[in-house]
RNA sequence: GCGCCCGUAGCUCAGUUGGAUAGAGUGUCUGACUACGAAUCAGAAGGUCGUGAGUUCGAAUCUCGCCGGGCGCACCA
């Protein structure tokens, strides 16, 4: 149960009836009634809830908005209901002050969740995908894949927590020209151990990981390959040093606490057939046609600036081609009714024509929605570090799990919404001291468990919830934080429906604020035993909320630090 | 040139879809541990919300112009 909706609803009802019969009575002259808006204010001055529900029908009524708003006051009824008073304020505003019992049946609430509390059903358990990550298989993953990942999974968890059946997907660009390119450059690399003269080709994969795959190969199979066709060792390589990196990349994920349900190969989509069904798709429908050798896709009818390629003129399939093919799989194949993906900003183009090609499949393009993460910019020494794959010399994610931990990189990536550029201080994150904010949060859940473990140790009994009377919780620092934890289900409700999980990590960090207060303002255990009982039932509520926040970001929350 | 993203305190960023006196963290300064963890808390200082207009009861938020930064605009992926 979510005690925010629970009292908005009832604000809604007692603010509509109230409307009606002003309606009725004559006092207000008005059509129709607009959705009420209820928010929590930021002031605590502003009461628990208010609308400005006044100031929205002043202008149909023709009154100034406070006469409006006194008329709804003054015939308002909430007799057996959370509300308290109703006052109002500033230009027009009707401030809610609530009984306390809500905060204190929100605290019990989340006594008998637990690990539930939170999660809400506004999915209704329909399937969306999110397609996250994706990094070629051609190398080791950088900053940009890593904050990804952090964003995905952290979508991902809030979606499930939101209701929704989220598988997380992989796509694999294990085909096309990149990883013919990828088999030059191990052809080469592997012909240079033998002293031989080759050399790796314009536009190829120029790191050193090449070199390592390539001097693992030699110690196997020896030279064993030295005669073999150019083409058919190529393909040896390819396969080799393909399986090698998507191992890599698939363990380095698992450390950071990301797992996929769906590792999805470009190449299975060439090896079903279904590239060159959906081309056959699109020609049927009329949505292509050939020019100097090409088959176009027709975008433009779709409303982006030109048409793209779907086969180049020497009969290979371009990635877009692919795409369509995939997003066919996606919505027709395994009929997800959303489809949510994240690339990088330097995928932003890729965007209008992927939605065009999607209404060309027959699907609504509101359906897939793509994120579009900006770049991760690195700072070291306050010096931007460029991060080129085809270089090598890049800072991995096995680096900086490695360097910072797995808990302070996730908070860090989950700290800025996708659309922000991120500049990561490298010796910043590094550090490990109290200006990260991940120990700030992390903190407070291990006071609390401190807390709770002495309980234990002095041998103190506490009761079940029921037991427990909870209207003694009284101070302001009380009241705020019980306010704050009774959020968190609409905090998920939000997140969810803004697709933006940063959130939840503001919020988990408000949350360890007002504790960090009520722990300086409030003892738990004090003489009077009714209290402490409790306050031990705020913090348990409080841990909980810290835990199951923590738990969709993946970061732990350690009982001692 | 065209398109997308961004511009809020010295720095890094929030700002509940147009609301009340624009908020945190960090940095600077001043205080609080002989009771549950000082990785904490309390207080002070810090603002032309890039800029100019427009929309209205009301704009950091919406519209348009301009300035600055990032990224795209391939028969690459």
């Amino acid at each position: 149960m979510n005690m925010v909706q629970k009292i908005t609803e009832q604000i809604r009802e007692i603010v509509g009836e109230s409307v009606k019969g002003c309606i009725d009575k004559g006092i207000l002259n008005i059509e129709d009634i607009p959705e009420i808006q209820v928010e929590i204010p930021r002031e605590r001055e502003h009461g628990d809830f208010s609308t400005n529900i006044a100031m929205v029908l002043a202008k149909q009524a023709k009154k100034n908005p406070v006469a409006v708003a006194r008329d709804i006051v003054e015939n308002a009824d909430y007799e057996g209901t959370y509300v308290d008073s109703m006052e109002i304020a500033g230009p027009g505003f009707i401030n809610f002050r609530l009984n306390n019992l809500w905060l204190y049946k929100t605290v019990e609430i989340i006594h008998n969740e637990k690990e539930d509390y939170g999660r809400v059903n506004i999915g209704q358990g329909k399937k969306v995908m999110v397609e996250f990550v994706s990094a070629n298989p051609t190398g080791p993953m950088h900053m940009g894949n890593a904050r990804g990942a952090a964003l995905g999974d952290s979508l991902a968890a809030v979606l499930d927590a939101a209701g929704y059946d989220v598988p997380r997907e992989f796509y694999i660009n294990d085909a096309g020209n990149q990883v013919e390119k990828f088999g030059k450059s191990l052809e080469a690399r592997y012909l240079q151990l033998f002293g031989l003269d080759a050399e790796v080709p314009e536009g190829g994969y120029q790191g050193e990981d090449l070199v390592d795959l390539m001097k693992e190969l030699k110690e196997r199979d020896g030279d064993k390959y030295l005669d073999m066709d150019s083409e058919e060792r190529q393909q040896v390589f390819i396969r080799y040093a393909l399986k090698k990196n998507l191992d890599k990349i698939k363990t380095d994920l698992a450390d950071f606490g990301v797992n996929f349900d769906v590792w999805f190969s470009e190449q299975s989509l060439y090896d079903s057939g279904e590239i060159s069904d959906t081309i056959e798709y699109l020609k049927e429908k009329g949505y292509t046609y050939e020019q100097e050798g090409a088959i176009w896709f027709k975008a433009s009818e779709f409303g982006v600036e030109k048409d793209e390629v779907l086969i180049r003129s020497n009969g290979i399939p371009t990635y877009f081609a692919g795409d369509i093919a995939y997003h066919r799989n996606k919505f027709i194949t395994r009929g997800y009714d959303w489809v949510i993906n994240i690339w990088g900003a330097d995928h932003h183009g890729h965007v209008p024509r992927m939605k065009g090609a999607v209404e060309a499949l027959g699907v609504n393009p509101d359906r897939l929605d793509v994120i579009i993460m900006q770049l991760v910019r690195l700072l070291r020494e306050g010096e931007v570090v460029r991060m080129s794959k085809r270089r090598g010399k890049a800072i991995t994610l096995s680096d900086l799990i490695e360097e910072v931990g797995r808990d302070a990189a996730r908070f860090f990536f989950n700290l800025r919404a996708a659309d922000t550029h991120l500049d990561f201080d490298l010796d910043l994150a590094v550090e490990k001291s109290s200006e990260n904010p991940v120990f700030y949060v992390q903190y407070a859940h291990a006071r609390i468990c401190s807390i709770l473990n002495q309980i234990v140790q002095e041998g103190i009994q506490v009761p079940a919830i029921d037991g427990i009377n909870l209207t003694l919780l009284k101070e302001n620092a009380e009241i705020d934080l019980m306010r704050k934890l009774a959020e968190l289900p609409e905090e998920i409700t939000r997140a969810a429906m803004t697709i933006e999980p940063t959130r939840i990590t503001r919020y988990v960090q408000e949350v360890a604020a007002l504790f960090h207060v009520f722990y300086n303002t409030c003892r738990v255990m004090v003489e009077d035993e009714r209290l402490m009982m409790a306050r031990i039932a705020l913090i348990e509520a409080t841990r909980i909320v810290i835990a199951n926040v923590l738990g969709l970001l993946s970061i732990s929350a350690p009982e001692r630090m």
